[in-house]
RNA sequence: GCCCCCGUAGCUCAGCGGAUCAGAGCGAGGGACUUCUAAUCCCUAGGUCGCAGGUUCGAAUCCUGCCGGGGGCGCCA
């Protein structure tokens, strides 16, 4: 695998571990400063070591400059000591254009994760009740969750989509009740379903009023389940996978684990109920799995659920929750516990909330209330890619203003045209050059190449190398907006170089075509794989 | 009362397992189209990183308290 900068902070561990005599060596950091001063790259090494070998930061940092110099020969232009004891490293040239032939060597691996530390991973997100259509609020977790999958595939993992589907309870019997109503011509139950969308499906399901109830709650779950797989695939988001609520009942699954959770005493009736001891493993008060009713909760189908995940032998199982389920992330984990799972292997994930902004109101939606915007509305209007460029700008953490009227009218601004512009940009160069005249440049010995590069080229490369980084981080930080901002970046650093490296005819200025030609296509190839991650298409023109 | 998220440039936010991170986009003002695609580029503007303490050689970043905003606290799902 092509990395030249994990390479380069190896070598500076390597040497600091040298330098202090042997022995591991607190993990530097490795950055790009901002200031073209302060070098291509800048390590802390030498203040790490300082306490342990009391010496001063500076003369250590010297002395690692030194064992460096050789330890990379050609590689290294200079290094200086700076401030308090920071070492600035200049690269050489030649580094930058060996470093970018690694880059297209790797081919369409540049940048994926190697596979020996390959998990089998599970993702349960969206799990929208299917009672309605796919909202915007449902979009965001589809955005996110999709492209956290697609990070985590090419950090070198095994991931499972998976949709879970709440298809019994209360919220079905009142869509059920809704559904008749509306059928009859009359409007449904207060606590029903309010939206239009519910006429519609009466309308498929002529004489619901005389369908039996489990019939007819299938039925309609079918119906609404349907559009939800279609709402995802416009929105480019396959699952692999729709677990169903009722199944789980259907299958004595949830009995059984109740019976588990009890044999292992973590259970205890109370008022006619049956309540979990969840308060053993860290929640704040025990909760109720049966009512008094005989009922059972949600909470108790879902623990099925989670157990019935767990069986399936993933290494790790990830669930993206809603803002309004974090009070439900303790209870849990405590019930994953007492079932003997593993705490480190279950990982909750709490989505901040969507709000929406309409004439500079703050609209909440509310799908039984009938007041919400559609996914699918959005997409046609704003279409796929700025959607999900939307949506996934922001960290999932953060709660997300969406203002309409400002995605409507800046269509044309968004951020997301303009990694995009750049990836045409490039594939128009490169059908300048000719197909042919491309092979040949990418079968030539960039590496050697004898140019001298213009800094904007040299930042162009830099930012390229830190791809692989980008994607590990993305990755375990299940950060994917981290991306939107690293693909902006590329496209940055190629407007410049864009700007100042003329490509085809390079040589009319002096250039190397090849090497420039191979910087073109790996960019290209960065920000394609960049889209692709955050499920964005790489248009060859626009 | 308890819990979660947030408070960074006029706006929307990135950065938050400490240092060389004070940044991006939009907005505002000015400039560049006989272009390897101007859906672009260049210049200007402007912030005591909510406030107060603490840890540290060093804090937007970690800790505590406070203030402000949003959300959640059901034998609903």
């Amino acid at each position: 695998m092509s990395d030249p900068v994990g390479d380069l902070l190896s070598a500076v561990v390597a040497t600091a571990s040298a330098v202090r005599g042997g022995g591991p060596v607190q993990p530097p950091t490795l950055e790009r400063p901002s200031k073209p001063d302060f070098g291509d790259y800048s390590t802390n090494v030498a203040m790490l070591l300082a306490p342990g070998m009391g010496q001063p930061p500076r003369a250590i940092a010297e002395r690692i400059a030194e064992g460096l110099g050789e330890r990379l020969g050609n590689d290294l232009g200079r290094a200086e000591v700076a401030g308090p004891g920071f070492l600035n490293l200049f690269m050489s040239d030649a580094w930058c254009c060996r470093s970018l032939a690694g880059t297209l060597e790797a081919g369409d691996a540049y940048g994926a994760g190697d596979r020996s530390g390959a998990q089998r991973i599970n993702v349960e997100f969206v799990s929208a009740n299917p009672t309605g259509p796919v909202t915007v609020a449902s979009g965001r977790h589809a955005a996110y969750g999709d492209s956290l999958c697609r990070i985590l595939e090419f950090a070198g993992n095994d991931v499972d989509r998976e949709y879970y589907v709440n298809d019994r309870g209360g919220q079905i019997e009142r869509f059920v009740a809704s559904i008749r109503a509306r059928g009859q011509g009359e409007d449904p139950p207060e606590d029903g379903y309010q939206g239009a969308y519910v006429v519609e499906v009466a309308q498929r399901l002529p004489g619901a009023a005389e369908i039996d109830g489990e019939k007819l709650a299938r039925r309609a779950v079918e119906i609404m389940l349907e559009e939800v797989r279609e709402t995802l695939a416009r929105f480019r988001v396959h699952m692999d996978r729709f677990s169903s609520e009722e199944a789980l009942h259907d299958s004595g699954a949830v009995a059984e684990v109740l019976d588990r959770l009890e044999e292992r005493e973590h259970v205890y009736p109370l008022d006619g109920a049956v309540w979990l001891r969840t308060t053993s493993f860290g929640d704040d008060k025990d909760r109720v799995l049966m009512r008094s009713n005989g009922e059972l909760t949600y909470f108790g189908s879902d623990i099925a659920y989670h157990e019935d995940k767990r069986a399936r032998g993933y290494d790790r199982v990830i669930a993206v929750w809603g803002a309004d389920h974090h009070g439900y992330v303790a209870r849990m984990r405590a019930a994953w516990e007492a079932l003997g799972g593993d705490p480190e292997q279950l990982e909750l994930l709490i989505m901040q909330l969507v709000s929406l902004i309409e004439g500079g109101q703050r609209a909440q939606m509310s799908k039984r209330g009938g007041e919400f915007v559609t996914l699918d509305d959005l997409v046609e209007d704003i279409g796929v890619d700025a959607t999900r460029w939307f949506l996934l700008q922001r960290s999932h953490d953060t709660p997300l203003d969406l203002d309409l009227d400002l995605a409507r009218r800046r269509s044309q601004d968004n951020p997301v045209y303009y990694a995009q512009y750049a990836h045409a940009r490039i594939a128009s160069i490169l059908r300048r050059a000719g197909e042919e005249r491309v092979t040949r440049a990418l079968a030539a010995d960039v590496a050697g190449s004898a140019e001298e590069l213009h800094r904007s080229a040299r930042s162009l490369v830099k930012r390229l190398l830190e791809f692989p980084e980008e994607v590990t981080e993305a990755a375990e930080r299940r950060a994917p907006h981290r991306l939107t901002t690293y693909v902006t970046e590329v496209a940055q650093d190629f407007s410049a170089f864009y700007r100042d490296c003329k490509v085809v005819g390079a040589a009319e200025e002096g250039g190397d075509e090849d090497l420039r030609i191979a910087t073109c296509e790996s960019t290209r190839r960065v920000i394609a794989r960049s889209l692709d991650l955050l499920g964005l298409a790489a248009p060859a023109e626009m």
